[in-house]
DNA sequence: TTAATTGCAAATGGTTTGCATCCCC
DNA sequence: GGGGATGCAAACCATTTGCAATTAA
C-alpha cells in the first residue's frame, strides 16, 4: 500500500504520526486492538499519543480504508477493508483469530435479509471454537 | 419461568432485587442493555442499584441462564439462553433487532469448524440491514 | 501563512469493585 | 447467626474531546 498516495486520495495530510501508524497497520497480520497498536507504534516513535492512534483509526474507518470489529471482550479491533470479505473463527483457548470465507453462507444471508424485506449493509460472523480432542488444529486441505 | 425454582437449582438466594430483575428479564421480548434494564427495574423498585443489575446479569450468565452479546456499539445485551438458538438481523436505521434461524447456516458453520480442526463452542451472526427501497419491512411468508 | 493535526490531560460512559450494612437461609 | 447479597461511591478501562502548540501544504 502506498501511504503517500492513499493520503492524497483521501485528502489527508501525510504527517509523521500517520506515516508510522499506517506503516504498522500495513505490516500487521493479526487483529490488534488500539492499545496494542499504540504499543507497536511507540516502539517506532515514542512520542505518538494514543489519542492520535484512535483519531487515525477512526478517520481511516470513516474513509473506508479500515473495518472495525468489536468482539465479545468489548474492545475495538481494526483490519484493512481492502482484502476480500471474510469471517472469523476464534479459538477460545488461545484467542487466535483465523479468517475464513464461505460463499454459501454469504448467499444464504442475502436470501434471509431479502426474505425479511431488507438489504444487507454489512455483517459479522464469529465462530468461537476449541481444538477437537485428538486433533492438533488440522489445517484446511489436510486429511484426518 | 419459575424464579424461585431457578434460584434453588443454581444455589442462589432469592432476594428482593433478584425477584424484580428476573421478573423484568422474563417479561422482556427485546434486547435491552444493562442500563435500560436498570431503568425498567427501578420503575418497580427504585432502590435497586445498577451494580446489582450488573452483578445479577453476570451471575446468570455464568450459570448459563443468560447469554451475553456485544453488538457494535460496545454495550452488552442479555437474553435468555433457554430459547432455541437464533441469530440477529439488525436494522441500522431504527436499531430494531429481528431474530432468525437458518439450519443450513448452522450446518455450514459446523462443517467449517471441523474442517479447520475445531469444534464449535458458540457463535454469533449479526446481519446489519436496511429496508429494501420500495419495501416496508415485508415479513416472512408475505409475497411481494 | 493557516487550517489540519497532535499531545496532553481531563472528561466520558459503560462496567466493576471495596466495604460497611443488610437480610435470606 | 453467618455468609451471601446489596447500595453507595470510588475505581477501572477503553475511548473521546477541549485546547493550546505544532506542522504540513
Amino acid at each position: 500500500m502506498d501511504i503517500a498516495k492513499l493520503c492524497k486520495e483521501k485528502g489527508l495530510r501525510l504527517t509523521g504520526a500517520r506515516r508510522v501508524i499506517m506503516q504498522v497497520l500495513a505490516d500487521t497480520k493479526d487483529h490488534p486492538d488500539a492499545i496494542e497498536l499504540h504499543r507497536r507504534v511507540t516502539m517506532i516513535d515514542p512520542g505518538i499519543a494514543i489519542a492520535t492512534v484512535y483519531r487515525t483509526l477512526n478517520l481511516l474507518q470513516e474513509k473506508g480504508v479500515l473495518e472495525k470489529h468489536v468482539f465479545n471482550d468489548g474492545r475495538a479491533r481494526f483490519e484493512s477493508a481492502e482484502q476480500a470479505h471474510h469471517d472469523h473463527l476464534i479459538d477460545v483457548e488461545t484467542g487466535d483469530v483465523i479468517e475464513f470465507r464461505s460463499d454459501e453462507i454469504e448467499r444464504l444471508q442475502e436470501e434471509i435479509a431479502r426474505r425479511h424485506g431488507f438489504e444487507i449493509v454489512s455483517h459479522r460472523l464469529e465462530i468461537y471454537v476449541r481444538p477437537l480432542r485428538g486433533s492438533r488444529g488440522r489445517k484446511e486441505g489436510e486429511t484426518p
